[in-house]
Parts: C-alpha cells; structure tokens; sequence
DNA sequence: TTGTACGCGTTATCAG
DNA sequence: CTGATAACGCGTACAA
C-alpha cells in the first residue's frame, strides 16, 4: 500500500508537502500541487483514513441504527441517509438491532470503538437510556421518526397526530362508526401519539371508544394478523380498521382473507407510511404517506452540518403527512 | 475521549500492559488483567479502533456493495452480511450505487480509503473491471448472486439454471405451450442463465420460442410493467409470463390489470427470488425461492474466514432453489 | 513556498 | 510477567 512518503520520495519533496497538496491547501505552489497529484493518481495512491483519522479526531463515517433493514421503512431512510453522507463523503456504517436491547447496546460500542462522527437513530424509545450517554460524549445524533420529549433532542418526524387525524377522519367521512386501532409499541412515541390522535377523533365525533377495538401491538405484519384475526372474530366486530403501520395493515388483511371478510367490502382499512408494499398491484392499501427518504436525507445532512461546524444544533422537524386514497377504503355496508 | 495512557497512570502500570490486558493476552497475570479491565469499565473506556487499525492494517469493516437497498433482495443479504459480520465484531459499511458505474467507482474508492477489510459485492456485473483491481490489491471479497466466469472468483449464488428449469417446467406441466420472459439486465450472470435455461426447456419440450415473448430488460417493476404491456398486447398474446425476478413480475402484475386480464385465469405468472412482497396477501405470487439472507451470511462469513486467515480462499457456493407455488400459476383457459 | 519535527492511540518487539 | 521504545500514516505548528 503506497503511503505520502513514496509520494514524496518521487516527486522530490516532503511528506508534508505531498499531504498539503492532496488536502488541497491554499499555501502551495499550483505547479507542485498539480504535479504531486498527478502522482499520486499514477501511482493509485489511496489515502489512508484511519491515519488521519487518528489525527484529526474524525473518522469520515456515521452510524446509522435501525430495527431491520428488510422493512421498507427503514430502508427508505437508509437510502436517503447513504444519499447524504455519500454526498459529502462520508461512509454509512449500518447496524440492525432487531428491537433488542442488547443488541443496540453492543452496537453502539462498537460504532463508538469505530469513533463515527455521529449517529442517526430510528430505533429509540421514548426512554432510551443511551441518549443520555451520547449527549455526555457530545456525540451528535438525529432521530428519526422518533421522538424523545424529555430531552430536547434533534429529531425528524412525521406528524404523526396529523396523519393520524387524516386517517380517522377519511374513515369516519365515509360513514365509519365502529372503527379499530392496532398500534405499534407502547413505548415509542409515534405509536402513542398515533392512538391518542385516533382516540381525540373518535371523542370529537361522539364515536364510541371500545377498549377491545384499540390496541397497543407492535410494528410487525404478524402483530397486524394476530390482533386483527382477534378484533375481527368479535361479534360486535369494527368496520374499519386504522393501522399504525403499513406492516400491520398488511397482517390486517390476511386476517380478514382467513376470515372471509372481502376489502373494501366489509371492512375498511388504513396504514400509515405508504411503504413501497401499499402500492403494489392488488394491495392498493389506503394510508397516510411520509415522506420517509427525503426523512433519512434530512437527518443525515443536518447531522453532517453539525459535525463539520463542532457544535450540536436544535432541529425539530415536522413533516407534513398525506393521506393516499387507494383501493381499501369504501363506506361500510349497510 | 480517555485513552489507554489514562488506565495506565491509574492503574499504575504501563501503556503496554494495559494493552495486552484488553487484548487478553496469554502471558499476563490475571490479577493485574482483572484489575485493568475493571478500571477500564469504570472509566467507561472505548478501545480507539481507528489507531488500533493503523497499526495492524486491518479497520475491523468490510464494505457491502448493493444497487439498491429498498429492494428486499438485497436488504435481505444485507441482514445476513450484517449478522455475520456482527457475530465477529466486525463493521458493515453500506454503499448504494443505483446501479450507477460512476457511483460504484466512487464507492470503491471510499472503501479503500477506509480500509475495509474486504467486501461483499451484489452488483457485480459479468465483465467488472472492478474486480481486478481488489485482485491486484489483494483485497478479499465474495460475490452474491453475481457470478463472473473469467475469473475464478469466489461467490455465493443460486443455481440459476435449475430455478428457471422448476419454473418453466411448472408453467408447462400445467399446460401452457405460449410462455413468455422477461429478463434482468442482458450483462449480469443470473439474467443470463435465467434466459438460457428458459430457451432450454422450451426446446425440450418442443414449443416454439418466438423472439418477441422473450427479453431482457432490467431488475425493476417498472420494466416489468413496460415489457408486460407491450408482450401483453400482441395479438398472439404467451399465456404465461416468467420473469426473471419478483419486482418484474409485480411489473407485469401492473399491466396484467390495466389490460384487463385476470392472474391466473387469463395469465399465468411466474418470479423469481420469494422476497418479502411475493407472499403478500392477495399478491400470492408463484416464485422460485432463494435464501436470500442465508446467501448473505455465507458470503460474510467466508469473508471474515479469508480476512482472519490472511489470505482468499476458493468459494463456489451454489444454493439450490426450490419452486414455491403460490395463487399466480393455473392452466391456461381453452 | 516548502521542510522539520512532533504527536494522534495503539500494537509489537525487545529487554529486563 | 512487565516496561521501554519504535513504529503505523498522516496533519500541522513552527522554522526556514
């Protein structure tokens, strides 16, 4: 592996100065500089990071922690992430916890091992107990989708209350009256805020809040069945169903296709996300629609300004949901 | 950021011996290592991997190479890179290229000044004029579902011969004599097999092979709408469609409901790969099945193998796929 | 405008 | 069993 030094050897000058030309500094002759570079492309040189990595006190590369990256949520956050730090030239080191605890907690030391500049996380709890050890090290992160209010932390997010106002009222436009919830984790923010904005909506309207009709689950087309199978085999079963996730929806619909019960036709049924699954031919799943790459990108690149400015900046952003009116919503039979 | 010099003042010993503490090494009482390692924990102390990486040449990360990340095929390999690569402690630096070779190059090239370790490439095409360089480099790395026959290079693939074979031949059994195929991208190894396996079966079993039923195209839905559309709107229309993979079957899904022909009664579909949306309610795809993520985490694994062991070794890993028979197959009305 | 010299945090090679 | 010491490749004050 050839190194500045064999540069320097061959153009006839200091290590220094083959450094000063490949970093591009104002201080040096053109002539050296286009010369040495000339070299160091001739010669394949490669600079090594984790030399001036070691120097610097940077490492040219974000962590970025996510649940499962076959979901297509996260995904699409990994895309808009990559999208951004490739901009600017940073590597993406890509972690998946599968929701478990431990497994975030060694991947967070070994980003840390790694010094990455800086973390985007869409894993958090609304309690997670690493922010607090970030913060301590003054190690910049951005949140995604996710929220922690007890620590004025940078965040992006969807609106979830919103979106989930839009949900509950497009069903309850339509004629809806008994209308369930399945949601994601109780600990995670959108997933309680989705349910209380759906509880709000229901109270307004003067709908009846059955307790077995709105539950807390998790972000999982498993939970989407099993929950659903479950409201769905009550006598007094719900006409339509908002889910706090597109997964969920999808769980949703197998369910209703074991039972018997045809969509739109017996039941109505809403996701949140608009992942690439809810427009597939057949699918065609209502939802409300996040822009979920432009999210990743967003944290990314304020993650990035905030590295290579040294300090932390607030960020708070609220992106806009849309509900997107497919094929799974229809008002309910009579 | 507390360095091993702090633990040695504390403890009183030297940097060395702190060191060789952390690395457990053999000659070292175990006394002065218990304490060390507690003092290290109380310390909160994080091992710098970028100066460990400096000295032993290694960075502790291997790059992994994918079009596209919110394709589940390749996040599905990502997962099993990623649990792999986890199990050994090592890092995943994810890049996309979009199936851009200007972004490939440029993400080579950021590997290389990370210094991983090795790589996992799934974007390989049939004549990459990468792969000599990471030859002559001597920097290991396995390919997945990408087979490059001039070289000799180790990979980890489905046999894709024999699923197409599954495919077709179900298609046939079933009674159909008009099949139609839509390739992936003509310079990539699997669309390669995929069609000639295709125009083999056909042959044996003695049906006409018209040229404008099969072609190739691209790995995405929307070629597979195209390509579907235009097959679809020949006068003598194929009865059956395989395609080369799931995204291009959701494709002729598309078209299939624009045209107004219903699956499996006017047509009759065949993908490839299973990945997550085939098994979608009411998607229900007929599809030959890959284990994808278990292709992800061989390749790893023997990547890992090769790094630890200091030099490559040979890998012909050919998986072998099974045909799984879902709701989009059935005999071509009469 | 360029060169010298030092240090970043760690491991490895010697001595002891 | 442990301690000095010298690298690893690069960036950067300081000197020239």
């Amino acid at each position: 592996m050839i190194t500045i030094k064999d540069l320097a050897r061959a153009a006839g000058v200091s290590p220094a100065t083959v450094s000063r030309a490949l970093n591009d500094s104002p201080l040096l002759r053109a002539e050296t500089k286009a010369c040495i570079r000339r070299l160091a492309i001739e010669f394949g040189y490669e600079k090594n990071e984790l030399a001036r990595g070691l120097v610097t006190g940077t490492s040219g590369a974000i962590g970025l922690i996510v649940p499962d990256i076959t979901n297509p949520f996260f995904a699409d956050v990994a895309r808009g992430v990559g999208e951004a730090a490739r901009a600017r030239g940073y590597g993406v080191l890509l972690c998946t916890t599968e929701g478990d605890p431990v497994l975030e907690r060694s991947h967070m030391h070994l980003l840390r091992r790694k010094r990455v500049d800086g973390l985007v996380l869409t894993s958090a709890t609304a309690d997670d107990p690493h922010l607090q050890d970030l913060i301590r090290a003054a190690l910049p992160f951005v949140l995604v989708s996710r929220l922690v209010r007890a620590l004025d932390a940078p965040f992006v997010v969807g609106d979830d209350r919103h979106g989930a106002r839009l949900a509950v009222e497009h069903l309850i436009s339509l004629g809806h009256r008994k209308i369930g919830f399945i949601g994601g984790p109780k600990d995670v923010q959108p997933s309680q805020d989705r349910m209380e904005a759906y509880q709000e909506v229901l109270a307004e309207h003067g709908l009846p809040l059955h307790r077995r009709w709105a539950v807390f689950a998790s972000f999982a087309q498993e939970a989407g069945r099993d929950w659903g199978r479950t409201l769905l085999s009550q006598n007094d079963r719900p006409t339509a169903i908002f889910a706090a996730n597109d997964m969920i929806a999808l769980g949703v619909m197998e369910a209703a296709e074991e039972l018997g019960l045809t969509i739109p036709g017996d039941l109505s049924l809403v996701g949140f996300n608009d992942i690439s699954y809810a427009s597939l031919p057949r699918i065609q799943l209502t939802t409300v629609a996040q822009p979920t790459q432009e999210m990743g990108r967003i944290a990314a690149e304020h993650l990035l300004g905030a590295i290579e400015r040294g300090r932390q900046r607030r960020l708070a952003r609220i992106l806009r949901p849309r509900l997107v009116v497919r094929r799974t919503t229809a008002p309910p039979a009579r």
